[in-house]
DNA sequence: TCAAAAACGGAGTGATTACTCATTTAGGAA
DNA sequence: TTCCTAAATGAGTAATCACTCCGTTTTTGA
């Protein structure tokens, strides 16, 4: 059996990412545990697999890691701590404070092309994520913390900041109207991915503005 | 090991649902295989639990079934085309008959009412099918074309009619009417159970209508 | 009523699993 | 160079996996 080359290169990930004290082992095969739990989720992958991807013995790897499921913690664990979740919120952050001025439907239209890309480059992470959440407590709540939460929190700032100036309606909550856009817009991701011989030929920009509109003409105060 | 009692009852699966002909042991089998599926996902699920929940020898499973994944398939399949999709277009069909000459919001709002019960009594099944469709595209192909293209058209021919009614903007792609609803309705199901401390309380049917009202705000033509 | 056929049971198969442990290797200090 | 220690190794282990085989029981049909 010929080696398989890993068809998800995890490029991205600084050495910070994962944690701050890692040997050139532990590197080793936390990066080759991602790649093969994103390939083929955690149960179905291998420890042996593992081991041979990251060029190290069997044996290395339960010097490092106790069982199997300590590598799924601290893999996914420290890369949502260190890495998507300051990954989303800084983003948003800069974004929000350098267009402090520019009119709402633009903003949007940044954050939303911003999120997008994003999204896009961490898919196969954020997949894996999603994914086990379901079947480990312990992901699941590190998810909600660290990641939805505060990424919540940094676009309810901003949408609270908006609703005062008197660019949003203050009759509802803007909890609810978080849920609008956010559901226009990952609606229209998964539509993309799913069907994307419908979003073929279009220009994204401009269905993202449509999403836009669409939601600021429900939200906006009436004129 | 005292036996396990199953904690999910498929009481809501009639007989039709798996298949035409199925002998008792078929279809203790099946019930078994998407107990323990439902619980523990395809991949740490196994034969010999699948065989004890049922009350059948291991030996017996594997008469009827040529493989593990031939369980998985021959459970979730069916199940998609016998029951999820015409449960979820049926309801929907009549729903649309019966209310015709309502308004739009009133509709919309006994729509999603529907879909909310339907798919929380569903929602175990649902959980496994999107999770394992995730890795099984035999799945993935029947849940598109048999249960999600089947919704979206229903009701994306409601909405048409709707809009050459007068009563929905047509200055944009129903698709995108569509998937702006069906964006505000998922997230805010999201939301109860991801943050269940938001929601007590509230009217469910008060929040649904908020939703139904902020969309149809910006998809109603301007007056 | 009875023989043929089909269904069933459960011990058993080799392969594979997560994990262990005695041994080897590597690298710095004396 | 010669230790010493910690890291790395890979053969090995018991358990468990999906799946088979064959004797027994149940069903079928005439």
């Amino acid at each position: 059996m010929p080696d398989q080359v890993p068809t998800f290169q995890h490029s991205w990930i600084g050495d910070q990412s994962l944690s701050g004290e890692l040997t050139d082992k532990q590197w080793k095969i936390l990066k080759a545990a991602l790649t093969v739990f994103t390939e083929k989720g955690y149960s179905a992958s291998t420890t042996s697999e593992i081991a041979r991807v990251a060029g190290v013995a069997e044996g290395t790897i339960f010097r490092h890691f106790k069982t199997k499921k300590e590598i799924l913690l601290a893999t996914l664990i420290p890369l949502m701590q260190n890495f998507i979740g300051p990954g989303a919120t800084n983003s948003l952050h800069d974004l929000l404070l350098e267009n402090d001025n520019l009119p709402m439907e633009e903003v949007l239209l940044l954050i939303l092309e911003d999120r997008q890309k994003h999204i896009a480059a961490l898919w196969p992470l954020l997949r894996i994520v999603l994914l086990e959440a379901n079947y480990h407590p312990e992901l699941k709540d590190v998810l909600l913390n660290n990641v939805v939460r505060k990424v919540q929190k940094s676009f309810l700032v901003f949408l609270e900041q908006r609703q005062r100036k008197g660019e949003l309606r203050d009759d509802l909550d803007v909890w609810k109207l978080m849920c609008s856009i956010f559901g226009g817009f990952v609606t229209y991701l998964v539509s993309c991915t799913l069907f994307p011989e419908r979003e073929q030929g279009k220009n994204n920009r401009q269905e993202l503005k449509v999403i836009v509109e669409l939601f600021l003409r429900g939200a906006q105060k009436q004129t």
